[in-house]
DNA sequence: TTTTTATATAACTATATACTCATGTAATAT
DNA sequence: ATATTACATGAGTATATAGTTATATAAAAA
């Protein structure tokens, strides 16, 4: 139990702080239907060119989406089709809790009203 | 694009960031088997007592985790198993991150050694 | 050539969080 | 009853990083 099964971790986490970000996954999700340029990033996610900037930058560096600069204006798209998935599961894990507290919340509120009467 | 999105946003990147962390990843793998208690999961992560408390709890109040208090010990299993699956889709795309990156040292090791003839 | 447009980045601040050390708490053993 | 074992947690520190503001850079337009 050392060095190259905490590289291995340390390399997996790395790659999940890469999705764990808002602004980040509102990106990544504003590429999902092909490239884009900053500006319109900017404008599809309501952040700030500079903030908008750094986080293409981070995850350009880290080979999740591709920058093609043509002209004046950079074009960002996906590399990494995977995180499409990975979004997907977590997304379906959620949807299960959701669902999960909603029902424990009609049982609490049932219980509630029975008392009440 | 306000309110309802953003908080889906949140509550995703929040998931990722659960997973976005080494001794917690460790701390999952060694579950992976079955349930463990705390004593166990120490020894087997190399951490502190303290601080793998600390990961169990918020792993625990994430629901990743499931927390069962026997006499003195507390034994931590898996509740949700599609961590796993998220970790193999990661480690899938890491593996092909790594074997290009080999290549491409191959390719400048080549490069390298014909200028030097 | 000067100006404008599009993007990147440096400097800074604020916040979150991983970790350690010390201590609290609760069940079991003596 | 006291001691011990197993675990949780509060306080404090260090570090990472998201965000802002201001500015740099580079291509295109005037």
């Amino acid at each position: 139990m050392m060095q190259l099964d905490d590289i291995a971790y340390a390399r997996i986490a790395k790659y999940f702080q890469l999705l764990a970000e808002p602004m980040r996954l509102k990106i990544l999700n504003g590429l999902r239907d092909g490239e884009k340029n900053v500006s319109e990033l900017v404008a599809l996610s309501g952040g700030t060119q500079a903030n908008v900037s750094k986080h293409l930058t981070i995850l350009s560096a880290a080979n999740l989406i591709r920058r093609d600069a043509r002209g004046t204006k950079a074009y960002y798209s996906i590399l990494d089709q995977q995180i499409f998935d990975l979004c997907a599961l977590v997304c379906g894990q959620l949807a299960m809790q959701m669902s999960a507290e909603v029902a424990a919340n009609e049982t609490f509120i049932s219980a509630m009203q029975s008392q009440a009467n």
